[in-house]
DNA sequence: TTTCGCGCAATGTGATCACAATTGGGGCGG
DNA sequence: CCGCCCCAATTGTGATCACATTGCGCGAAA
């Protein structure tokens, strides 16, 4: 058996139904405020409720859905700038942690796949494509986090990234893929390289508050359009 | 019908199992590292498997339990320096800013129970009542944090609350409730009576301070006696 | 007495059914 | 034409069963 490195045997149906829902709600594809259902999701998706309840249930605790609490129904959370801000606040704090404490642990290897994340960012954006952008630009930024070997805080950025996707999508949806940069990436791969902590965290963060700077002015736009939910 | 404010009519099942595991994890009945069964949390609490899956599966995306990727098996976390060490910064960061939030919407009421609560910390350290310390520390820490309406950022200090209650419960069974010193929870209430931010922001850090040091050391001493898990 | 191997018990996962609560719509009465 | 009510469909929840996999313990052999 030539097993080098355990993989995993058979993935689990729940989590392919989490993984599947996770995309869907970080693509935008269940848009905020939409109602779901265990059965028509089961439906939808060819299986029975019965993954798709624990991958919800999942997915609940991870706050990537709420629950109506007089209903007991289940539906995408709507975005509110006061929910932005919080998240927003909250990367703040952990994600330039996770690069900082990455930066020592920087080898070629991840140095290679950065570069390589990159430049399918580069790609996605050359052609506008979005999904492509936003998986590549996860990736990117979770090659570094995991690095760090903080699982604790890791799955911590992993909550905040379930909860901000949607508003990524709000974002394209209203200015498209212009005007991203990218030049922070490029300062946290040369950070990496040079296992500079201190380097790692200032560009992550400036990374971020780009980021959630144009999120910000989308959903402020978006909230004076159509004040109600 | 006299409801003035909505109370919740018939709480699901899986919500009260949900309770009954946290606060057995808390407090230190399921202990660290120790294996668990659905059908024996179960049989135990005297319902199906079902409802204790659904609150299971909560409790592993909040990481209060974890999962044998091989086994599939539950088993309660074990208590390491490195994840005390994420879960004291994480705590840092937050728990301050949701103190800070809070204090310029702290009313009287707010304060009258606050000074209850912690009336209640001192009576249960007078007689060395452990679980109903943790309780009542518990209670007086997030009756802060709620008011402050930061929703996102309260979630993740119950999930940090949760992830750190074994670690308490190594303390107490080290040291006892000895040494505990309140008088920052004092400071606390002083700064929201009287809706200072900054202060309170103080307060708390200060109180978390000394907690997690104490933990620190007690986890210190137990790897030191006890090197592997 | 020690060690190896087989078989049973227990585990997580998924499917299906039952049930009460809620919703949404269509038909009836005004 | 409008509004209300009632019924059917849908929802989440819980229980039970089936199944493949894993672990443990008992017993046999050396």
């Amino acid at each position: 058996m030539s097993r080098v490195t355990k993989d995993a045997p058979t993935p689990a149906m729940h989590d392919l139904v989490y993984a599947a829902l996770r995309d869907a709600l970080i693509t935008g594809r269940i848009p905020p405020g939409r109602g779901v259902s265990l059965r028509s999701l089961a439906a939808e998706l060819g299986v029975s409720p019965m993954p798709v309840r624990d991958a919800v249930r999942r997915l609940v605790a991870e706050r990537a859905l709420t629950i109506n609490p007089d209903n007991k129904r289940l539906l995408a959370p709507s975005l509110t700038a006061g929910r932005l801000e919080q998240l927003t606040q909250a990367r703040g704090w952990i994600e330039p942690e996770l690069a900082a404490r990455a930066a020592p642990l920087a080898d070629a290897g991840l140095i290679r796949a950065l570069e390589a994340a990159d430049a399918d960012i580069d790609a996605a954006l050359a052609v506008g494509d979005v999904d492509r952008y936003m998986s590549a630009n996860h990736a990117f930024h979770f090659l570094i986090y995991r690095r760090s070997g903080a699982e604790v805080l890791l799955s911590l950025a992993d909550s905040l990234w379930l909860q901000i996707g949607p508003f990524m999508r709000v974002v394209f949806g209203r200015m498209g893929t212009t005007g991203l940069d990218v030049d922070h990436h490029a300062q946290a791969i040369a950070a990496l390289a040079a296992r500079d902590s201190a380097a790692a965290y200032g560009a992550i963060a400036a990374d971020l508050a780009i980021g959630m700077e144009a999120m910000r002015a989308a959903v402020e736009q978006t909230d004076r359009e159509r004040p109600n939910d």
